[in-house]
DNA sequence: ACATTAAATTCGA
DNA sequence: TCGAATTTAATGT
């Protein structure tokens, strides 16, 4: 048990490895991309640690290296009133908060860390010259916006469906978004009981869910995981 | 809630 | 450093 776990627990500057999980570095000239390397900070969070609260002014742009988050209003809401509405889950690969850096407003939403994961950020200042002067940017910005929207849209019709099996369906085809959590390949990490915290359901109910549509031929059940098969299919499911 | 199985960790050479 | 033994985590019913 050395060089891994001593780079484990060591290394949470940026390393390379984080590097090539940041979809949008790509579209960055030589400038930006070192400007962004430098600001970049990234931290390693426990289960039940917020990334983000409500109420709290923005200060970063976040992104999941890898791991699992749960974007909700739950959890001692600053600002009272409402009850726990999970928005959206993120995982490897995903963006989010630029809305609110955006605008320069306090934070919507709680970002909780379902698991273990590697979280990523740069100021807003950073953010916004990133903005101001590169456009493969702003095109990355605009598409994130773009399906985020049309996320939340679908997500108002989960909502409202009983079937709990189109639910689970619906909310595993929303974390194989591939442009908005490009880092997840065909087999998502997630385990049943991490799924049900992100729906709303019970672990047991999940696996029902996750067993009839393992027969219905839209994804297979692995260990810790599920592998998708047919995605179309999932989305479509009722 | 319980039994089964997979994975992660520990431990001894 | 390897693999067997033990513990922990995830699954299925």
């Amino acid at each position: 048990m050395h060089a891994s776990a001593v780079r484990a627990s060591l290394s949470r500057g940026a390393g390379p490895q984080d590097l090539d999980s940041i979809p949008w570095l790509v579209r960055l000239d030589a400038p930006e991309r070192k400007r962004v390397v430098a600001d970049l900070r990234v931290v390693e969070v426990q289960p039940g640690e917020l990334v983000c609260r409500i109420g709290r002014p923005v200060s970063y742009w976040f992104g999941v290296i890898d791991g699992l988050l749960k974007m909700s209003n739950d959890a001692a809401a600053a600002g009272g009133s409402s009850f726990p509405i999970t928005f959206a889950g993120l995982t490897s690969g995903g963006w989010f908060g630029e809305g609110t850096v955006l605008k320069n407003e306090v934070y919507r939403y709680n970002i909780q860390a379902l698991r273990k994961s590697v979280v990523a950020g740069i100021p807003a200042s950073t953010f916004h010259w990133l903005l101001d002067r590169s456009i493969g940017f702003n095109r990355f910005v605009m598409m994130q916006l773009n399906e985020r929207l049309g996320q939340f849209i679908g997500a108002r019709e989960i909502d409202r469906l009983s079937q709990s099996d189109a639910r689970v369906a619906r909310s595993l085809a929303a974390l194989f978004h591939p442009l908005l959590y490009p880092g997840v390949g065909e087999v998502l990490r997630i385990t049943q009981q991490e799924l049900g915290y992100l729906v709303g359901l019970g672990r047991q109910r999940v696996n029902r869910s996750l067993l009839t549509l393992q027969d219905g031929g839209a994804i297979r059940v692995e260990y810790g995981g599920v592998r998708v098969l047919d995605l179309e299919r999932l989305r479509r499911w009722v």
